[in-house]
DNA sequence: CCTACCGATCGGTAGG
DNA sequence: CCTACCGATCGGTAGG
């Protein structure tokens, strides 16, 4: 009687979330280069040519994480812009999803490290990126035209303030990423003293 | 008769110059990994066994520019803040400090991303990188307790105002090593708007 | 400082 | 015949 194994196989989409995750966990700890096929797919609890089987090269497997943190952040962007609310309770929510990002996914500041120095060298990545920041910052610019509108905010250059918010938000980023890590509540207290009110005597 | 080379020998520290702004180079356009001690020898015009005899391995290279880096940085910080004057002058020569400082050396940006992902694996870079980071901050709490104590300040916490300042040059810095380049003249003028007056309507 | 070379290791692929 | 893999190994290159 001949051994029939049952299938120990899962989905495609399954197997490629499994190698996802565990490519993730890699790149987080050694960066891309230091990471290989090999750790990965012992990560994956698979054999290097089975990760080969669901994924063309390790370059594809790092350009499908940066599309889901990607796809991640959009689809919080939109949720927080389509809500009707005032100008102080949408920033106030992207100043927590920032914040509660960095807290509750501690790896997402390094990996947004990794796959901004990957960009250099990697065009799709560097589209990527571009296109979450410009994404970012329309947002955020139609946040404040719509607060300019109605009178919460004085007349100010909505777009170019986007940036100068979003710019403040990925430096802090970035410095997280190193491990520079300032108190978080003295910050956020601060920069919110700073947005509302900036710096001038009253 | 044998030819006998007059001395091509330059001194060690024009030798080192000369490979680390070679290094530097190959580094900026490849990465650091990507990045063959080869390919240093030959942008120095020597041998890889040459640049061995100066330097004792790649991530040693690596580390002097980074170092020279940091360098550059604090002497130029130390000139700003020695210079007496008020709050707004020393604000105004950081801010053209960092516009030049991206304007002049536009590689300083991608440089910064490319040492700031090695410092996720290379301790030595990332105490250096923390370094710097605190020594700017602290500067910048200095001008901004001294203009508190002036009376040109509101009261306000002036270092976590301090990382937050610090934090948006990162990002603007991060932002222009991806290739994402805003008006310069637009940003400028909205950030020190932001900053002297806040969002809140008048 | 170069030439010649090593020990080791890499990403990707073959046959079954 | 196909699918989902694995053990073994290739050609080429790296830092030193």
């Amino acid at each position: 009687m001949r051994s029939r194994s049952v299938t120990k196989h899962k989905s495609p989409d399954e197997r490629a979330d499994q190698i996802l995750a565990a490519a993730r966990a890699c790149f987080l700890e050694r960066g891309y280069f230091a990471t290989k096929m090999d750790d990965i797919a012992r990560a994956a609890k698979l054999s290097k040519g089975g990760v080969y089987f669901h994924f063309p090269s390790k370059r594809e497997i790092f350009r499908a994480l940066v599309q889901a943190e990607f796809d991640r952040a959009t689809a919080f962007m939109d949720q927080v812009v389509d809500e009707e609310g005032d100008l102080l309770a949408q920033l106030l929510r992207l100043g927590d999803h920032f914040v509660e990002a960095f807290a509750a996914d501690a790896t997402m500041p390094r990996f947004m490290l990794i796959a901004a120095e990957m960009s250099l060298r990697d065009e799709p990545i560097r589209q990527m990126l571009l296109e979450l920041q410009e994404a970012y910052i329309e947002r955020l610019t139609a946040i404040l035209e719509r607060a300019i509108a109605d009178g919460h905010l004085r007349q100010i250059d909505a777009r170019a303030t986007a940036i100068a918010l979003k710019s403040l938000v990925d430096g802090v980023q970035a410095a997280y990423a190193v491990g520079y890590e300032p108190n978080r509540d003295r910050l956020v207290e601060a920069t919110f003293a700073l947005i509302g009110n900036g710096l001038a005597p009253r």
